[in-house]
RNA sequence: CGCGGGGUGGAGCAGUCCGGUAGCUCGUCAGGCUCAUAACCUGAAGGUCGUUGGUUCAAAUCCAACCCCCGCAACCA
């Protein structure tokens, strides 16, 4: 059997209709997952929607609908949205689900028995859009003395009964966590800010609610629903079949990343492994807190309606050109920046210049010269040699990249780029069109080898923009299952006949209104 | 003493943890090629790596201080 992989993206609160945000996530743990799947590796890529919550049920009630009914349409835009953009989930979850109220009371209950919940009263600030206390000397003073959350939201005085989550009996385990597993947070940035929150000092949580009734229902405990965060973290572990600790669960879990936006880091690398420690359960083995996309430099926002709705883009530019752009224009782990000039400018220098042009410039001259079939190669030459050798070393450098717990994604797509630049040069350099009447033979070995570097890319690339790099290796009629990290080694056949070559990488052109837009 | 991100040729960014000829893409300029998606190839110009001081044989990279920009209510990855 192949050594499984578990993924996860965060699970989105669907609280409106996904973003370029969201859009990025799921296209980053889909690479990642369509790599480990091209590896031969066993993989479980698993995504939803976290329904739970208070804002849920007020976005409901202003819609005049059932709460359900909210969940219901919102998340068929996540699921809409994976769907367009070619995510290759196994899984869609969604907290509101039966199974998953299970998987959460189990867990629940799993901390109880640990002696980690506790019953109290707690008196204190809270803030309603929060969903949170706060103490007395974290609160500030607004216009006319209100008192006001550190976030600005007003806070009433209110006491109920909740139940507590003892987190501050975790904080040394945490620190040897982080300490004994570097690359439990990653990036670095993101393992240094939590390690120290956690190093000020952990308080314990308050980890139910009796306000409302839109959740998990605590085991045992009439009028108290989960918070939230208990919920959704737990979706992680329904995705492999939670409560059932047998097969999917046993061969999946712990999952070998929860891929997450770098605003709910504290969530996961905080609560989440101490809630797991308390139950008993393994913990995941990497969180890596992702950055943040901006539009134009500008942090996407509502009311500066600079916010956009990644169908449109996709529509606009192409789902391969969507997802070129954001794995590769993006340092992963950085925030990043996108705009029309920068997705046009980038799909058409890489893309459609890049690698179509050489597909287009390569394979229409086996068309005509060769009756449309891969001709036979003789002897390779040191550029042939050399070509090879460093398609070789390209594949060792991108498994380098993506599987050091660090996902360099960008850095593994520019030496994929770099290769077809490179091969762009072998075929300008030993042109095949110069040869042609004195010597076929030789003009036949440079598109032979031509071929072969476009199959090995193609190949290579496919994780990132598998739409785009399976109508390139059908231009090369190379078979469904031949398309694996494992073929890489097996040449491509002289003598197979091609199809008529067509352009894979159309180019773009800005439109007068984006160039307007971004002047 | 709230926290974090950043300041590298015209633009956008790597490189900074583990000091040692400053790298990439786009753009610009000049050539070349004509197989190709106005594409491709070659070459060139352009940077005292925010400032000041320190450590060192050597600093974009380490240390100190300082300046400037951005984010940190809600929506929200």
């Amino acid at each position: 059997m192949s050594e499984p992989f578990y993924i996860t993206t965060a699970i989105s609160y669907p609280n409106g209709r996904p973003h370029i945000g969201h859009a990025y996530e799921a296209i980053a743990a889909d690479a990642i997952a369509r790599f480990h799947r091209l590896n031969g590796r066993d993989v479980r890529l698993i995504t939803g929607t976290d329904e739970h919550g208070l804002k849920m049920v007020q976005t409901a009630r202003d819609a005049g609908i059932e709460t359900l009914q909210l969940a219901d349409e919102m998340s068929s835009y996540f699921i809409e949205m994976c769907e367009n953009l070619n995510i290759s989930h196994d899984g869609f979850r969604r907290t509101s689900e039966p199974a998953h109220h299970e998987a959460s009371k189990a867990l629940w209950k799993a901390m109880e028995a640990n002696g980690d919940l506790y019953l109290d009263r707690y008196e204190g600030w809270y803030s309603v859009r929060d969903e949170a206390f706060y103490a007395e000397d974290e609160l500030e003073t607004g216009e006319g003395d209100e008192k006001l959350s550190p976030q600005g939201t007003p806070v009433e005085w209110t006491a109920e009964e909740t139940w507590f989550f003892k987190l501050s009996k975790y904080q040394d385990k945490l620190l040897n966590l982080y300490n004994e597993h570097p690359e439990f947070i990653q990036p670095e940035s993101r393992r240094n800010e939590v390690m120290r929150f956690v190093e000020g000092g952990l308080r314990d949580l308050s980890v139910s609610r009796t306000s409302f009734d839109w959740g998990v229902p605590v085991p045992g405990s009439p009028g108290h629903v989960m918070y939230v965060w208990v919920d959704a973290l737990t979706t992680y572990m329904t995705g492999v079949g939670y409560p059932d600790t047998g097969g999917m669960f046993d061969k999946y879990w712990p999952a070998d990343l929860h891929l997450i936006g770098k605003d709910i880091v504290r969530f996961h690398a905080v609560y989440w492994p101490a809630f797991l420690m308390s139950a008993g359960i393994p913990l995941p083995k990497q969180i890596f807190g992702h950055g943040f996309l901006l539009n134009r430099g500008e942090k996407m926002s509502k009311s500066v309606g600079n916010v956009v709705d990644p169908m449109e883009l996709a529509d606009r530019f192409g789902v391969d050109q969507l997802r070129y752009f954001l794995l590769s224009d993006v340092v992963f782990g950085k925030d990043g920046t996108y705009s029309a000039n920068a997705i046009v400018t980038k799909t058409n220098s890489d893309l459609a210049n890049n690698f179509g042009n050489l597909a287009q410039r390569s394979l229409s001259m086996i068309a005509k010269n060769c009756d449309g079939q891969i001709p036979a190669a003789g002897e390779a030459a040191e550029a042939e040699l050399q070509l090879i050798n460093e398609l070789d070393v390209c594949f060792e450098d991108i498994e380098a990249a993506l599987t050091g717990g660090l996902f360099k994604i960008d850095s593994a797509i520019d030496t994929i780029r770099e290769r077809l630049s490179a091969t762009n040069t072998y075929f300008a350099e030993q042109a095949p069109w110069a040869h042609r009447k004195a010597d076929p033979g030789r003009a036949d070995t440079v598109l032979y080898y031509t071929a072969e570097a476009i199959r090995r890319l193609a190949i290579m690339l496919r994780w990132a923009i598998p739409e785009s790099c399976d109508k390139m290796l059908d231009m090369l009629a190379q078979p469904a299952h031949a398309r694996e990290f494992q073929h890489l080694s097996t040449p491509i056949e002289s003598g197979i006949a091609l199809p008529t070559p067509k352009g894979v990488f159309p180019r773009l052109e800005m439109l007068e209104n984006e160039a307007e837009a971004e002047s």
